[in-house]
DNA sequence: CTGCATCCTGGGCGATACTG
DNA sequence: CAGTATCGCCCAGGATGCAG
C-alpha cells in the first residue's frame, strides 16, 4: 500500500500560471463572485441599485469598482440609457455565463454543507473564546 | 416571457453568514486551498518541506501561519517527532477532507476550462496594453 | 439614480534574520 | 529541518462627499 509516493514520482508542482491558480485569481475580490451570481440569479439585466439591495454588505464604491473590473475582463456588459434619472443595467456576457458554473457549484456545495461549515465556526470560536482569557 | 421578475418576488438576498459566504471566506487565504489540496493529493501525512516545494511561491512564513489557521479549525494535524532532525507531518482531519471536495471540483474545472481562462487573461492584457498609451 | 474622486485604515502578505 | 519574530509595504476595501 503506497500511502505516499517517492519525491522523484510525485507530480510536478503547480506553478504561479497554472489554470487553477489562474482561476482563484479571478474569483478572489470579496464580491465578484457574489456579484457574477446575482446577476446571473436576476436574470437578463440588472440595475445597480437592485444588485445593491441583493447583495448585504457591499457598497457602491465596491460595486462599481468590480463591475468595472469585470468589464475590462469581458464577462459583464453595461447598458447605458441615456434618460432622466440614468438607467443603467448589467448583465453576464456569453464568456461570464461560463463562469457562472464553477461558481454555483461552490455556493450549492455550500448549501449543501451548512453542518461541516458549522462546525468549522464552532472550532473557530472555541478558539477566540479561549484566547479571552 | 419574463426577463425580470418585479421587486417584491424576488429572492431574498444573501446575508452575511449565509453558507456560500461562509465558504467563500473559509477559503479567502491565498493559500489555503492550495494547502489543503497538496495535502490531499500527496495522501497521509505530509513534512513541510514537501509542502513547501509543491507549492511555488509559497514562503516558509506564510505556510506555518496557514497551517496553523487550520489547525485551529479542525481541518489539519499536526504530528511532531521529537528528534534530531526534528520531524514533523501534517494531515487532513476528517473534517478537513470533507472541504477537499469543493477545492476538487473548483480546480478540475479550471484545468478542463483552461482556454476561457485564457480568454480572460487575454482580455485583461489588451487593457493594461492600451493604458500604456 | 448612477458614478467618480478622495482620503484613510487594517491587515494580508512578503523579505529577512534568528533559534533549536 | 522546522518554526518564530520583526519590519514594512502595499492595496483591498470602507466612509464620505460631489457631479450629471
Amino acid at each position: 500500500m503506497v500511502t505516499q509516493l517517492p519525491e522523484e514520482y510525485r507530480q510536478a508542482p503547480f506553478d504561479e500560471t497554472c489554470a487553477p491558480r489562474r482561476l482563484l485569481r479571478l474569483f478572489s475580490g470579496k464580491w465578484t463572485t457574489m456579484i457574477l451570481h446575482t446577476l446571473h440569479l436576476m436574470g437578463g439585466g440588472s440595475r445597480p441599485g437592485q444588485l445593491l439591495r441583493n447583495i448585504p454588505g457591499l457598497s457602491k464604491k465596491m460595486m462599481t469598482q468590480t463591475l468595472r473590473e469585470l468589464e475590462q475582463l469581458e464577462l459583464v456588459e453595461r447598458e447605458v440609457r441615456q434618460v432622466m434619472p440614468p438607467k443603467v443595467e448589467y448583465r453576464l456576457t456569453k464568456l461570464g455565463e461560463v463562469f457562472i458554473e464553477p461558481i454555483e457549484m461552490l455556493y450549492t456545495w455550500g448549501t449543501l454543507h451548512e453542518a461541516e461549515l458549522s462546525q468549522v465556526a464552532a472550532a473557530s470560536k472555541a478558539l477566540s473564546r479561549s484566547a479571552l482569557s
